[in-house]
Formats: structure tokens, sequence, C-alpha cells
DNA sequence: TGCCTAGTATGACGGCTGTCATAGTAGCGT
DNA sequence: ACGCTACTATGACAGCCGTCATACTAGGCA
């Protein structure tokens, strides 16, 4: 396996992720995929002979360990981490995202549960899982901060909540202001 | 106009709020709209003479004007309102919807902008409308409450943002756990 | 009676979709 | 030199999509 063929995976992976980001499951064409990674289109079926269905779900456990390697990037540059601040540095990557790319691109989980989970329940079940791999250093990481393991499930899963919530609500107003407030008014309530 | 003809007009608005529910606007053939609204098919080019743009567009609106009733019926049944109790009354109808078919559907305002944030502007438009048609009501109950205007929109903003992003998490793990968990979170800092 | 409009019916169109069958090439190990 | 594997190439397939053109029916109104 040359260099350049497991290039070719892996950017039909991403491609896909950011395909998932701008218009949803139903709105990605596999054929346009390939073109943007750049690889040849026979690479689908050697690649992924699950169809469609593996490509997302592929890409959907890409995008949940970077998120998740995002968050331990984010810990690693703290001093004094708390979960606010935690909570505060993720938002910031997408307020970030959604200005510099004018809102093209939004949660590609969210994207995948918004046109899957009641039609494809092997994509639901690895949006699922991908939610889980986001979470867990979420999680994790308001333990060490103190949080009993209870608590700090129920702090991450907050987090989590408000934050698709306020990408979504982002976009439709293309404004990132939803973002900052989550962050702004949750807060107080993580930090207690 | 007969009383059935506009019956069918207003059913294929219906039926299109539903279907995008379940598969996103990608995942919304036109076809089978009409065959589920018990319509025919001419009625489409008849009454939705600006295409599926239209038609997608003016489901949002009817939701958002639904949503926004839901409110008003919630705020009339309470005696002692406050802004916890207006905000669990609302999660508490998505955990009965979602419990009661299954986590089949979702919320169209966010299927309509994760697909079409980036490629349909009207479509983008009409989401951000029915998003304020929702929220006003909020709103001004929390204004009827005692808090500030300024108060009052944040607070609105931020029931929202978790609303929309525990309705994707609940569909993703099939359980509606997220939604009573920012109901029961976010109530002190509401009603604070 | 006769027009005019509202609504319905139906077929065709081009385009894009995911999937598959088939054949081809390059390179490495033996 | 041979064969085997990894990968690429390409065309065909059926199916669904949104849209449009065209023609039909019914009902009110003059």
């Amino acid at each position: 396996m040359s260099a350049s063929t497991r290039g070719h995976r892996e950017r039909i992976v991403y491609e896909t992720a950011q395909h998932l980001r701008r218009a949803g499951v139903g709105g990605t064409g596999l054929r346009q995929v390939v073109a943007d990674a750049g690889a040849p289109r026979g690479s689908l079926q050697h690649y992924f002979p699950g169809g469609k269905d593996q490509l997302v779900g592929e890409a959907l456990g890409w995008a949940g360990t970077w998120a998740a390697a995002r968050v331990e990037h984010h810990l690693a540059r703290m001093r004094r981490p708390t979960p606010a601040r935690l909570f505060a540095a993720i938002v910031e990557d997408w307020v970030a995202d959604l200005e510099s790319r004018d809102f093209e691109r939004g949660c590609p989980v969210a994207a995948a549960v918004v046109d899957c989970a009641d039609t494809n329940d092997a994509v639901r079940q690895a949006a699922a899982s991908a939610l889980h791999t986001w979470q867990r250093p979420i999680t994790a990481a308001l333990v060490t901060m103190g949080r009993a393991p209870r608590r700090a499930q129920a702090l991450s899963t907050l987090m989590l909540c408000a934050l698709e919530g306020a990408i979504v609500i982002a976009r439709a107003q293309r404004d990132t202001a939803p973002l900052r407030l989550v962050s702004r008014e949750l807060a107080p309530l993580l930090d207690a």
C-alpha cells in the first residue's frame, strides 16, 4: 500500500465529512466527493465496499476523533482549566470556523442525525458513537477538575446540547452571537 | 375556492413539514409528499409555482407559527409561570413527541438549516424567520415575568439553543435523557 | 349559452444519484 | 517470467428527482 493511495482513502473520508457539513447526507454526492478529494472514482468501491453508508460512517468517526483531539489540545494549553474555560475554548473554535468560512459548514454529526436518524440506523449509530467519542474527554476533564463522575457527565451533555443548538441557530441567522451567548450564560453554572 | 381544495393546499404544507422532520430537505420528495397528503400532483404547480423552495419555506413558516401557538398554549395553562416552567413545558412536548413516534421526527427548522444554509438562501431565511416567530412569544412571556427585555432575549435564545441541540442528541442516542437534562440543569439559571 | 378561472391529470424531460460489472495497470515477491 | 494483489478506469444500469408543457374538468358569472 503506497503512501499516495493511503492518502486517497483518507482524503475521501475527510472530504466526505466536509460535504456532510455543508449539505447533509442527501446533498452529498459521491462523485463530487472523490473529485474534490482529488481521488479516482474507482477508489470508492475499492476502499468502501459498504457503499455510502460505510463512507458516511467513517466520516463521522473521523469527525468525532478530530473533535476529541481538539478538546485535548485545549486542555493541554490551559494553565488553570475550568469547565467554563474549556467550553469557551470549544465554542471559540466554532465561532472562528463559522466566521472564516461564511457559515458554510455546520456539524457533520447533526447533519447525519437530521437526515438519517429515522431512515438509516447504521448512520445513526455512527453519529451516536462520534458523539460519545467527542464527549468522553470532556467528561474526563471535568472529573479531573473535581466534579463527581455523574455531575461531569451531566455538564458535558449540557455543553454539547447547547453547542449543537447554537451552531444550528447561528447558521440560520448568519450570526455567531448565539454561540457566544451560550458560552457566557453557562459559564457560572459550569464553574459552580 | 372550495373547502376541499383549500384543504389540499394546507395538507401539502403540513405534510411537507412532517417529511422535513423525518428526512431533511434532500430526503423529501415532492411526489411522496402529495401522495401522503392525499392531494393531486397537479396541485403542486398550481399552489406552489415557486417550486420546492416555496413549499419548504411555507412548511417552515407553518412550523414556526405552530410552535409559537404551543408556547401561548402553555402560558395560558400556567397559574404561576416562571421561565423554567415554560421551558420545561416546551421540552416535555418534545419528549412526548419523540417517545410516542420512536424518535422518527426532529425539528424541521434544524433540518432545513443543516441541509440548505449554505446552498439555498431563501430556505435559510425562512428558517431564520420561523425561529424568530417561535422565539418572540417566549421572550415576551419572560418580560411579563419580570425580566428586562435584553435579559429575556438572552434567556429565550439560550432555551432554543439547548432545546435544538438536545433534540439532535436525543435522536442520535434514541434516548430523551438529554432533553430532560437540559430542562433540569437550566432551571435554576432561568429562574434566577 | 359561453367564456373564464381554479383546480386537476398525466406524460415527458434532463439530470443526478448510488451501485455494479468489467477491464485495465502497476508493482512486488518468488 | 509469472502470478498475485492493490489500485484504477470507465461505462452502464435502474431509479428518483424537480420541473415543465399540455390538456382536461368543473363551476361561477355575465
